[in-house]
Order: structure tokens, then sequence, then C-alpha cells
DNA sequence: TTAACTGTATTATATGCATAGTACGGTTGG
DNA sequence: CCAACCGTACTATGCATATAATACAGTTAA
């Protein structure tokens, strides 16, 4: 069963955008794997306190993008493959690092200092 | 004059907020000055394509957060420190390093790696 | 002075996101 | 079998964002 005990809102992204982003990320991190089931739509909405419609559009963009397959009725499973999910990690982490590098040099922020500072807000952070 | 020859929409984050950010980027970088001139509302707006009502917006909000000052009927100017301006440094780059720490960690990716991945978007970028 | 510009305000429309409530039919375990 | 789930669909409301069109008063340079 996927869990979502480590999930919390705080992006001003959308919600429904953070619950996709998690499922990648934990595919990446292998904490999610292919067959996993994941929890119904009223109970992750009870879980974590969002709305049932959310978390339907969530999943819908999980099964657009071939992470996961509903059988109306019957519970969700994770599908992935190894080259999915290397797909997936690539584009993840691609992502993460273009933005703060893009932003950190129009700050006009240089190389050893940026690195610096993810150094120092790695050991920060709990 | 507060040039924005460089701004590109692209995020998925309101327009108006990524003009803020963009200015503040360009505070933060020391391209923008205390006392440089605002292109007004309506130069911005054919400038790089946004509706008037969003660039007031988000002039609006640089106004709030005491980075410019208008008075009605006269141009608009940046209103800085060194003390604001270190203000907003500090804000920024912790916003920027703490969003991709806690992911990459959510990843499972190691510190190591994070910074390699850091060096490796930095040359790649243009 | 005055024409051109400025900031500011208003109303209206459209879209995306999130919530609330309800409903229907398929699946499944006791 | 059938009750308890499940996925799915629908209408309605509220809010933020973005656009469009218009208007008015203050400022400024020729």
């Amino acid at each position: 069963m996927v869990s979502f005990e480590q999930f919390q809102m705080e992006d001003g992204s959308p919600i429904y955008l953070q619950i996709v982003s998690f499922v990648q990320r934990g595919i990446v991190a292998g904490t999610i794997t292919d067959g996993d089931e994941m929890p119904s739509r009223r109970v992750l909405s009870a879980l974590i306190g969002v709305n049932p419609n959310t978390i339907q559009k969530a999943y819908r963009q999980l099964e657009d993008d071939g992470i996961i397959e509903s059988r109306s009725g019957a519970k969700s499973y994770v599908t992935i493959t190894p080259a999915s999910t290397r797909t997936i990690r690539g584009r993840l982490l691609s992502k993460e690092t273009a933005a703060l590098v893009q932003n950190m040099k129009q700050m006009g922020i240089s190389m050893e200092e940026a690195i610096s500072l993810v150094a120092e807000a790695w050991s920060e952070e709990e």
C-alpha cells in the first residue's frame, strides 16, 4: 500500500499536482514500487484533508501519465517499469536543478556559492 | 531605468508574482539599484505582452513590500537600502535551496549527488 | 498652457483550482 | 447473495488569476 504519511501541503502549486509529484518522488526513491496498491480516493481524502474531487484529479493525472491503473469498482495500482522510473527520475532531477540554477544566475550567485548554499541547507534541513 | 529585456514567462506561478521575483532577483544581482526608474504600467504591459491590470498587481505588491514608491500621475521608483537588499537576498536564497533540498531528500538523493547535479546543470545552462 | 503621459479605479468576462453534495454502477469479501 | 466498498460522474459555489475596456485625476515636458 502506498503510504501518504509523509505527505504535507505547503507549496503554492495546485494540490493535485503536489500529490502527483509526491508519488513520483516516492517512485524515484524506491519507496513506491510496481504493483503497489493506492489508497482509495475517499480514504486518501480523509487522510490528508483534501476534497475527494481533488484526489480524483490527481489520480486521473497519474493514470494519464501511465503511473497507475484504475478499474471502475476496484482498487488502483501502481504500474511502472525500470524504464519509466528512469524517465521520471531524469525529468524530476532536471526540473529541480534547472529552476535553481537559472534563478541563482539571475541573482549573480557563483556556482561555488550556490553549491555551498545547497550543502548548508542540506545540513539545516530535518 | 529598470530593464525587463531579460524577463520571460515560463513558470506555472502567477505572472504578477513572476514579475515581483524578477525585480527582487535584479536587486540581489545589483542590476537594479535604489532610485532606478520603473517602466510605466502601460509600457511594461506592451513590452512583455501582459495585461496592464496584471502589471498593476505586481507593482502594488512591490509597493506593499516597500521595494518601489508610486505617486499618482508620476513615475514609480525603486526605493531600497543595503539592509532591505540583504533581507531580500537571504529570503530568496533560502527559498531557492530549501525546496530543492527537501525534494532531493524525498527522492533519496545524496548530498554529493545533488551537488553534482547542480554543477552539471550549471554548465549546461546558457 | 496643454497635450501626452502617469497612477489608479471600475466593471465585466473567462479560466483553473478547490470544495460540497449527490448519484450511479462495478467489484469484492464475508 | 449482498453489504460495503470502489471508481466515476455531475451540478453548484467560491476564490484567485488574467484579460478587456473604460474612465478620471495628477504630473510633466514642450
